[in-house]
DNA sequence: TGAACAAAGTTTATCGATAAACTAAACAAA
DNA sequence: TTTGTTTAGTTTATCGATAAACTTTGTTCA
């Protein structure tokens, strides 16, 4: 293994220098040395040693990507969470830093691999932990932020979306098709869900639509229950015209529910969904739904993050980024 | 921070006793002694520095899973590779080592990265690269394991499937089923899809089928080329009857392609995938598909690994793992 | 001319844990 | 009694890089 005290020896310098040089503190060392050594490192391909790095300056370059794990549920099989926790990997890679991918299913868990590893920040996809976490990470004193969430700890640095406002145009956009019977699906309580509900319920206020409580399903954003909603609605002929989905994968869950019972989609059910994720594009009809642009997302969360990390402070702790609707082939004009 | 050395000086012992109580040296130290450092490890919530114990043990517990990056190409969207990954992360966890997860573009890339970390051990799941990586990895003295490859440079684990028999009874199914006229679609002279292609041409051969050139589509087996093929085969009116897709993903691509040109799956066109990834459930038509056991398959690699990392000779270094027919809709019977 | 300062380094101590070598006490066997 | 062995430790050096303090030489300007 080459370390930097072999480039130092060739070089005629101290290991002081040669780090100098790798770390880029170039007022220190002489245009001729810099040259040499850099031509070194590429000679021997020596690459610093990360652990002994980490150890002298406290700084590991580690960025954890924290994700929720139920049980035996395997978070790589949620396409949304999945194609997020691609594009942050590669936005902490941009900002130099390391992703630590782990999922999580304890508090313990969290704190042992925070201390573990001697993480610089994180970065939370986990909704549900919300207050209990913070808490204890912000004991240990680490930069994180909380992603799709409305966390209010201080400290904690928050980006998501306009949630009421996706709630509240993908239920306009549905009146405006003509619809009166709008089904809502997705859990009503959480979070973030709670405020696309918040929209869903103003848009039918504005529009004179009574709310009605019966066509409300209350459930987590699974495609399987979105397939036993398919069912139900499809049983329920004409009791219910679309359906906003807070997520895809749940809406291409009705899809297929309504379908395997006789419904045609768009034509006997309109649906709409909530992401706009890659397979809502595949699936037939492609699915109209509400667009949030996760690499802008990731990108900002992950620049919110390593400001914190180098300056402690940071002007604005909170970023809600826009939604827009994107109209694919899952909603149609009814004339009831 | 808790360190060692606050353990040790509450217990009034060396940092050596507090090291030998972690790991588990229990005959170096008295009953009385482990439990009261046991005690203090968890009054203070005490765990050591990964960072300190690599430096000085020179093993970092680290596996590294490398995962093709191809420009802008995100892995965590193919959904075979992203369940893949979930897997092994799992089961790398179980065996008490630390994932790392990262996708890499280039040879050096790969050899900074091992370097960086330091890493015990990495599995691989870039059949492309296969020779040259090998080598350069080998050369690092790095325990790795190759999946769904057939490298046969020594010092190399391998784990994969039965690919040739895969091929083969997915063709002989769809012969059995009355097919004459069966298309293969994937990369023919990729690694793994080598195999499968050579099944699919010895189960013509045995039913005297003649091989057809012109109904081979040799393409990379994302959804995207998928839907192509579907266009083009159903545009094909009758040429083709059944075709065998050798990624699900790329079947589901070929079922949408054709549906949207008019073709009813399976009624005019049968289709047959490879993987049994989790969409091929939730498709309509469910997808007749060969099924490979990801779990197994992880388990297996990651044993095997592990094996090598500490006594670094195996007794096998190559396993084998079965497959089988799944038979679900996208396949019906022809009596052409 | 001399004080102040900048440039280009070096030296030393340290991060936290561990391997390897060493010690001391208790006991057994020859 | 002496040697050997086991048990339960301790001490010391080290992993590789870096922060902080220090040195040396050359330059500036009042």
């Amino acid at each position: 293994m080459v370390t930097s005290k072999d480039i130092a020896k060739e070089a005629g310098v101290s290991t002081m220098t040669v780090s100098n040089v790798i770390n880029g503190n170039h007022q220190k060392v002489s245009a001729k040395n810099i040259e040499l050594i850099n031509e070194l490192i590429k000679k021997y391909h020596y690459v610093p040693n990360l652990s002994a790095r980490s150890l002298s300056s406290k700084s590991t370059k580690i960025i954890g990507v924290l994700v929720p794990l139920e049980g035996d549920y395997n978070f790589f099989k949620d396409p949304y969470l999945s194609e997020l926790i691609g594009v942050i990997e590669y936005a902490i890679r941009k900002k130099g830093y390391f992703a630590m991918i782990r999922s999580v299913s304890t508090v313990s868990d969290i704190s042992e691999l925070v201390k573990n590893w001697n993480m610089d920040g994180a970065i939370f996809l986990l909704p549900h932990y919300d207050n209990i976490l913070h808490k204890i990470i912000s004991k240990n004193n680490l930069p994180l932020v909380s992603l799709d969430s409305y966390s209010d700890y201080k400290d904690v640095l928050n980006v998501g979306i306009n949630d009421y406002k996706g709630g509240y145009i993908a239920t306009k956009f549905l009146i405006n098709k003509g619809h009166k019977k709008i089904a809502f699906a997705g859990p009503t309580k959480e979070n973030v869900v709670k405020e696309r509900f918040n929209g869903y319920k103003d848009a039918l206020a504005d529009s004179g639509i009574p709310y009605n409580d019966s066509i409300i399903y209350d459930v987590s954003p699974v495609y399987d229950l979105g397939l036993s909603i398919g069912k139900e609605i499809s049983n329920r002929r004409g009791d219910i015209t679309a359906v906003f989905a807070t997520a895809d994968i749940m809406g291409l869950g009705i899809i297929e529910g309504a379908r395997l019972n006789g419904y045609a989609i768009p034509n006997d059910l309109s649906v709409i969904g909530f992401d706009n994720i890659e397979a809502s594009i595949f699936s037939s009809p492609k699915l109209t739904t509400i667009s949030q642009n996760i690499t802008t997302k990731a990108e900002c969360a992950i620049d919110l993050l390593t400001e914190k990390i180098n300056n402690s402070t940071v002007k604005q702790n909170r970023y809600v980024l826009d939604v827009e609707l994107i109209e694919r082939q899952s909603v149609l004009q009814y004339n009831g």
